[in-house]
RNA sequence: GCGCGGUUAGCUCAGCGGUAGAGCGCUUGCUUCACACGCAAGAAGUCACAGGUUCGAACCCUGUACCGCGCACCA
C-alpha cells in the first residue's frame, strides 16, 4: 500500500484499470457459460461519428446496466458496432474528393469510389469506439460489428429477398420526398417539417372562353406554374362552380389547363383556387391522378429547371426561378400581389434544404408484422421506460404508410435485383445473381440504411450467441430514433426471428444547453466530451450526467454538474485515503465478531438501507435517484456523520474499539464500492485494489466481478439493541445539531473550543461524552445533573439533557435580546398552525394515527422550546 | 388542428396526498490530525394561474396561460 495523493487523478487510473479489464477478457461474453444471459446491443453510431453527451449518457446507462448484470451474476453481453450510415458517409467522403483531388464520385465510377469509402472507413472510421473506451464502457469489443460486414449484408439482402417473396416489396412509380443535395429519395420519416418565411404570390390566369377575365390563384412556388396542369376549385364553391369543366391559359409555357373540382380544395384558403402541378406536390399529385392529368416534371434532380420550363428558366436554381417566373408574371401583369407568408416546408434531415416531392421508381416495403409488434408495446412483452412512448410509438403504427427503402447512393447494401438487359421488365431478386450474368444488369439503388441497422440485435450475433443471448434484455436509446430504429426493430424482431428483439426499451431524454436549445454542431454549443473526461475524469463525468438524468426528461447541461461528479470521485478517494492512513484493511469482515458502537450500528441499519433503496431504484430504471442515494449516503450519513462519530474510537487507546470501528469502515467501504462500480467503475475499481478488498464473486478477483451486496438486516445482532443504539444515536446527532446552531448563533469561530455544559444523566451521557464533545469542537462537556446555570447562559434542550454553553461576556446582549424576541415570534407562529390543526375534530376523526401523533409531538416541542425562550429572555433581560 | 411533456429557492433539477428538498450560487465562520474538488452554520420558495375533490393538495380532477416536443397540414 502506497502513499496516495491528496487529490484523485482520474487520468492514469481510468486508463489503467480499462486496459486490465480489457487484457483480462473481462467485457468477454462466453455463450457457453451456465450462468443466466443478460445482454445489450449498442445502438451503432455512425461509422462518421464523434462523441457527444447524448452519446455519453446513452452508452454510460448501457455500462450501469451491463456492470450491474455481471456483478449480480449474470453472463453480460453488451455488443457493440458501428453503423455504415448511408448518406452521411458518402457526403463525408465525396466532400473529402472533391476537396483534396476535385474529383467527383461519378469520375471515379462506382467501384473506384466504394473502394475509397472503405478506406476511409478503416482509416477514420469509428473514431467513436476509441472514445467509447475513454468512457469505460464494458463492451465485448471482441465482436464488434458493422453493418456492412459480409455476412451482415448477406443477412440484409436475404432479408431483402425474403420481403419481396412474401410480396411485401414492391418497385413503383411514385411522388418521394427527394434530396437535391444528396440525390436521393428518402423516407418520411427523414423529412423534417420547418416554418418558413416566404411569399405568398397571387397571380391571375385567364379564363379560354372569356378573354379579359381572370381566375385569382394564390402560390408560394410560382417556379413549378410551368408544370401546372390544371386549376382546382371546390365543387361546392358558388363563386366558381360556372366555371369547373372550362380551361384556362397557363401563362408560359402557354396552354390551355382544365378547371376541375376537387374535394380537397379548401375554400377558405386564399382564393380558393389552387394551381395543380401534379409532378411537384403530393397533394397535387393525387388530384391529378383523380382527374387523369398530364405530369409535366420541370426540375432536374439537382433542384434546377429543366428545358420543360421553357428556355428562360431552364439550368435555373429553383429558388432563383422563383424570382424571375414572379418577375415575368409582373411584366406580363398577371401578378396581382405578394405578401410575406410563413408556411411549412419539409426539409432533408441531412442535407438540410428542402426537399422536392418527385414522382420516381423506387422499391417500398409494406412493414411487416405489425399487428404482432403493436401488441407487443401495447400488452407490455415489450416495455417502454417512460411509458408515454408507447403512445407515440402506438400512434405512427396506426397510421404507417409503406416505407420506400431504396436510396441513389452508392455506399450501402445494393439492391439484390437484377434486370434483364434484353427485356428489363424481367427481373431476378435472389441474394445470388443470375447464372448468367453478363446478361443482366443489377439495380443501381442502395437500400435505406434503417433497412440494415432494423435487424441489429440479432444479425449481429451468431448461432450460439443468439440461443443464449436473444432476446437481448434492455435498450437504451434516444425517443429521436422511436420510429427510424425501434420500431422498425420490433417488426424485424417479429418477422425473422419470431421473437421480440428486447424486453425493455429505455428512452434517454435529450441533452440541451443551458438556454434549453439543441446541441449542435452548427450552434457550437455542444462541449466535447473528450475534454470534459480530460478535465474531471469518465467517471466524473459519468456521475454527473447520471444524476441529472431523470426519466425520460430532457436535460439542461450545465458543466457544474460534472464538477459535481469530480468532486464526488474526490471524496471518495479521500475516505479510502483516511481509511488507508490507520493501517491495513481487512478484506472480510465478520461482523458478529465485533463489538459494535451505537454508531457503528447505525451506520451498518442505514447501509441495509441503502441497499434495499438501491435495488428498488434499479427495478424502476431511476438512476438518477440510485446516484442521489449513493450520494447521500456516503457523504453525509457515512463521511459526515459516521467517519467524524468514529474519530473517537479511530485516535483512541482502546486497539479493540478502534480495530471494530475500522471493520466496520471496511464492511462499509467494501459495500459502497460495489454499489458504486456501475456508476464509478473506474474509481472504484483503484479503492478496491488499494484497500486491498476481496469478496466472495463470481471467479475473477476484479470489483467488476465482485457480488452485488445484499441486505443483511443486521442478522444475528441483537434487534432490541439495535433499535436502543439508532435511537440514542439520532439523540447524539440532534443534540450536536444544536450545538452547532449555538455556536452558529453566538457567532462563535469554528475552530474555537467552547466549553459545554449537559445537566444530564451522567450514566449514558457520559458513554457518548467524547464524541458528542469532538463533534461540537468542545474544549470540554462537563456532564452535572446538578448544574445551575447562571442566569441568561445560552442553552439548548437536546435529547442527552439541556446543554448549556457560557459566553462569558463575549456576546452583546442587546443583540441578544433581539434576536430572542424574533425567535420566540416564529415560535408562536408555528405553535398556532399546529394547535389550529389539532383543534380541528375532522383532522383528528380523520387522519391517520400516525399523522396526529406527529402532530401531537410538535405541539410539546414547540410549546416546550417557546417556555425555555422566554426564560432566556427574562435571565437576559434582568 | 390533434397528441405528449414541462412550469417547485437566483440557476439546474428531485419530490407527486400529511410541517417544502438536493447540488451549484449567495452570506457567515473555519489552514479542526482524509478531503478547500473540503468542514460547519445560514438566508432564500403565496410549489404558473383559476376553480373543484379531501379533515388536509406542490402532489388528484377540470379549465386557463406560457415554454418545449411529436404527428398532421392549405396552395
Amino acid at each position: 500500500m502506497s502513499e496516495i495523493s491528496k487529490a484523485y487523478e482520474p487520468q492514469s487510473v481510468e486508463e489503467k484499470w480499462y486496459a486490465r479489464w480489457l487484457a483480462d477478457g473481462c467485457f468477454v461474453a462466453d455463450p457457453a457459460s451456465p450462468k443466466p444471459a443478460y445482454s445489450i446491443v449498442i445502438p451503432p453510431p455512425n461509422v462518421t461519428g464523434v462523441l457527444t453527451l447524448g452519446h455519453v449518457l446513452n452508452n454510460t446507462l448501457q455500462d450501469v446496466l451491463a456492470r450491474r448484470a455481471r456483478m449480480l451474476g449474470h453472463e453480460v453481453l453488451w455488443l457493440p458496432g458501428t453503423d455504415h450510415a448511408g448518406i452521411a458517409t458518402q457526403t463525408v467522403v465525396e466532400r473529402k474528393l472533391r476537396k483534396e483531388e476535385g474529383q467527383t464520385r461519378r469520375d471515379l465510377g462506382r467501384e473506384k469510389f466504394l473502394e475509397r469509402v472503405w478506406e476511409w472507413k478503416e482509416k477514420h472510421g469509428g473514431i467513436i469506439i476509441q472514445q467509447l473506451k475513454k468512457l469505460g464502457c464494458s463492451c465485448d469489443w471482441s465482436r464488434e460489428r458493422f453493418t456492412m460486414d459480409p455476412h451482415y449484408s448477406r443477412a440484409v439482402q436475404a432479408v431483402f429477398v425474403d420481403l419481396y417473396r412474401k410480396d411485401l416489396i414492391y418497385r413503383g412509380r411514385r411522388m418521394v420526398n427527394w434530396c437535391p443535395v444528396s440525390l436521393t429519395a428518402l423516407s418520411d420519416e427523414e423529412v423534417i417539417m420547418k416554418p418558413q418565411n416566404g411569399t405568398l404570390y397571387h397571380m391571375r390566369y385567364e379564363l379560354v372562353d372569356r378573354p379579359g377575365e381572370y381566375l385569382e390563384i394564390a402560390t408560394t412556388r410560382p417556379e413549378t406554374l410551368m408544370g401546372d396542369t390544371a386549376v382546382a376549385v371546390h365543387p361546392e364553391d358558388e363563386r366558381y362552380k360556372h366555371l369547373i369543366g372550362g380551361h384556362v391559359w397557363r401563362p408560359f409555357p402557354k396552354a390551355q389547363i382544365p378547371i376541375v373540382a376537387d374535394e380537397h380544395i379548401d375554400p377558405k384558403f386564399g382564393t380558393g383556387v389552387l394551381k395543380v402541378t401534379p409532378a411537384h406536390d403530393k397533394a397535387d399529385f393525387e388530384i391529378g391522378q383523380r382527374h387523369k392529368l398530364e405530369i409535366i416534371d420541370v426540375l432536374n434532380p439537382d433542384g434546377t429547371l429543366n428545358e420543360l420550363a421553357g428556355p428562360e428558366f431552364a439550368g435555373l436554381d429553383r429558388f432563383v426561378a422563383r424570382k424571375a417566373a414572379a418577375e415575368k408574371l409582373r411584366e406580363m401583369g398577371l401578378l396581382i400581389k405578394e405578401e410575406p407568408y410563413q408556411n411549412n416546408v419539409g426539409y432533408s434531415e441531412r442535407a438540410d434544404v428542402p426537399i422536392e416531392p418527385r414522382l420516381s421508381l423506387q422499391w417500398f416495403l409494406k412493414y411487416p408484422s405489425l399487428q404482432a409488434s403493436r401488441d407487443a408495446v401495447k400488452e407490455g412483452a415489450i416495455k417502454f421506460r417512460p411509458e408515454r412512448w408507447g403512445n407515440v410509438y402506438e400512434h405512427w403504427m396506426e397510421n404507417i404508410q409503406d416505407w420506400c427503402i431504396s436510396r441513389q447512393l452508392w455506399w450501402g447494401h445494393r439492391i439484390p435485383v437484377w434486370y434483364r438487359k434484353d427485356d428489363p421488365s424481367v427481373i431476378h431478386v435472389d441474394i445470388e445473381p443470375p447464372a448468367d450474368e453478363e446478361n443482366w444488369t443489377q439495380e443501381e439503388d442502395v437500400l435505406d440504411t434503417w433497412f440494415s441497422s432494423w435487424l441489429w440485435p440479432f444479425e449481429t450475433m451468431d448461432e450460439a450467441t443468439r440461443a443464449k443471448f436473444y432476446p437481448t434484455n434492455d435498450l437504451v436509446t434516444g425517443p429521436d430514433i422511436i420510429f427510424f430504429w425501434v420500431a422498425r426493430m420490433i417488426m424485424a424482431g417479429y418477422e425473422f426471428t419470431g421473437q421480440k428483439p428486447f424486453g425493455n426499451v429505455f428512452f434517454t431524454g435529450l441533452i440541451r444547453d443551458m438556454q434549453g436549445r439543441k446541441m449542435s454542431k452548427s450552434l457550437g454549443n455542444s462541449p466535447d466530451p473528450l475534454d470534459l473526461i480530460a478535465k474531471y475524469g469518465a467517471d466524473g463525468i459519468r456521475f454527473g450526467l447520471l444524476r441529472i438524468a431523470p426519466q425520460g426528461q430532457d436535460i439542461r447541461f450545465d458543466e457544474k454538474q460534472i464538477e459535481e461528479g469530480r468532486n464526488f470521485a474526490n471524496k471518495f478517494w479521500n475516505a479510502a485515503r483516511f481509511r488507508q492512513m490507520h493501517g491495513p484493511s481487512f478484506a472480510e469482515v465478520d461482523l458478529s465478531g465485533l463489538v459494535l458502537s451505537s454508531y457503528s450500528l447505525d451506520i451498518l441499519a442505514k447501509l441495509d438501507d441503502l441497499i434495499v433503496n438501491v435495488n428498488a431504484a434499479y427495478a424502476e430504471y431511476r438512476f438518477n435517484e440510485i446516484g442521489q442515494l449513493l450520494y447521500e449516503f456516503f457523504w453525509s450519513e457515512y463521511c459526515d456523520w459516521y467517519v467524524e462519530a468514529a474519530k473517537t474510537e479511530i485516535f483512541s487507546e482502546d486497539a479493540t474499539a478502534k480495530e471494530s470501528a475500522l471493520s466496520v469502515m471496511d464492511y462499509i467501504l467494501n459495500r459502497l464500492l460495489r454499489l458504486l462500480h456501475p456508476f464509478m467503475p473506474h474509481l472504484s475499481e483503484e479503492l478496491w485494489a488499494t484497500l486491498g478488498y476481496r469478496a466472495p464473486g463470481h471467479g475473477k478477483d476484479f470489483l467488476m466481478y465482485a457480488a452485488w451486496p445484499e441486505p443483511t438486516h443486521l442478522a444475528g445482532l441483537d434487534r432490541e439493541r439495535i433499535v436502543a443504539a439508532r435511537e440514542r444515536v439520532a439523540g447524539v446527532y440532534q443534540a450536536v445539531r444544536l450545538a452547532r446552531n449555538l455556536r452558529a448563533e453566538y457567532r462563535i469561530p469554528s475552530g474555537k473550543k467552547v466549553r459545554f455544559y449537559l445537566k444530564s444523566n451522567p450514566e449514558w451521557a457520559d458513554a457518548e461524552r467524547d464524541t458528542f464533545g469532538r463533534l461540537i469542537q468542545a474544549e470540554e462537556v462537563t456532564i452535572d445533573p446538578l448544574y445551575r446555570p447562571a442566569p441568561g447562559v445560552p442553552r439548548a434542550l437536546t435529547p442527552l439533557g439541556e446543554l448549556y454553553m457560557p459566553l462569558e461576556g463575549l456576546v452583546d446582549m442587546a443583540a441578544e435580546l433581539d434576536r430572542l424576541k424574533k425567535e420566540i415570534a416564529k415560535v408562536q407562529a408555528e405553535l398556532v398552525t399546529v394547535r389550529k390543526k389539532l383543534s380541528s375534530e375532522s383532522f383528528v376523526a380523520n387522519a391517520p394515527a400516525a399523522v396526529v401523533e406527529e402532530h401531537r409531538k410538535r405541539e410539546v416541542d414547540w410549546s416546550e422550546k417557546l417556555g425555555q425562550l422566554q426564560k432566556m429572555q427574562q435571565a437576559l433581560g434582568s
